[in-house]
DNA sequence: GGGCTAGATCGACATCCGTCGATCGAGCTG
DNA sequence: CAGCTCGATCGACGGATGTCGATCTAGCCC
């Protein structure tokens, strides 16, 4: 590659009118959109919106095993979403005995809600 | 498998102290969860996110010729993103001549928002 | 019609994702 | 300590995703 040194301008018009009004810059940075695409990648499944549902409601903590009979996914499936969303920072995790309780972080969603209209 | 037919129990509870309190459900169902997830996956890439933020911003419709140069990626690939965000509703598209304009579809955010804490 | 332009589609490739069974480790209970 | 339970991790598999170059199609202009 590396070979039309020329470098062709992007924009190039043709002779008529010009296609469009002035350019628009996006108003986010790309660090910014990284993290809401981040938490909305998060959120990208059907059962990791239904988990965030429940321990939403849920105000307390919610424990694994309460969520299991919930889905009809295997256990270790169940346990790598809520991996998936412990990674996002959407929930957190505390450990009680033999027991895990997960509780929903609202800053992290509000990171996506607040950029939404 | 398909050796332990005693089946046992799903919430066997051990001795001691229950692991949680009553069961909660989710309040969203599988189809509205879906659909969530269907507008949350197609913002789970920044590059859809900042396209998404250009396109909100100027209020009116956007040549795809004016979003090509704000990204570093190949016109298929822009293409191809623009694509997801059509199929998930979240943008349309009106042809006029050459040119191809895009603009936000606001109802399609407002699924995931309205959803949102 | 011939040549050009904008942008959508195709094909290929490497990577990531969702799912499961199997296994592991921490912690309780007897 | 021995045995059990909860939940995390591992390994494997098929399918989806992001990216690019190449190609195709629709529409403009001479």
């Amino acid at each position: 590659m590396a070979v039309d040194l020329t470098l062709s301008p992007k924009q190039k018009r043709p002779p008529g009118e010009p296609c469009c009004e002035p350019i628009a810059y996006p108003e986010v940075t790309l660090s910014e959109a990284t993290r809401i695409a981040a938490v909305a990648k998060a959120l990208a499944d059907p059962l990791r919106v239904q988990v965030v549902d429940v321990l939403r409601r849920h105000a307390g903590e919610v424990c694994v095993c309460e969520l299991e009979p919930l889905f009809e996914v295997s256990q270790p499936t169940l346990s790598h979403h809520l991996k998936k969303l412990r990674d996002a920072g959407i929930v957190g995790v505390e450990r009680r005995g033999l027991w895990s309780f997960y509780y929903v972080n609202p800053e992290a969603l509000e990171i996506l809600r607040s950029w939404l209209p």
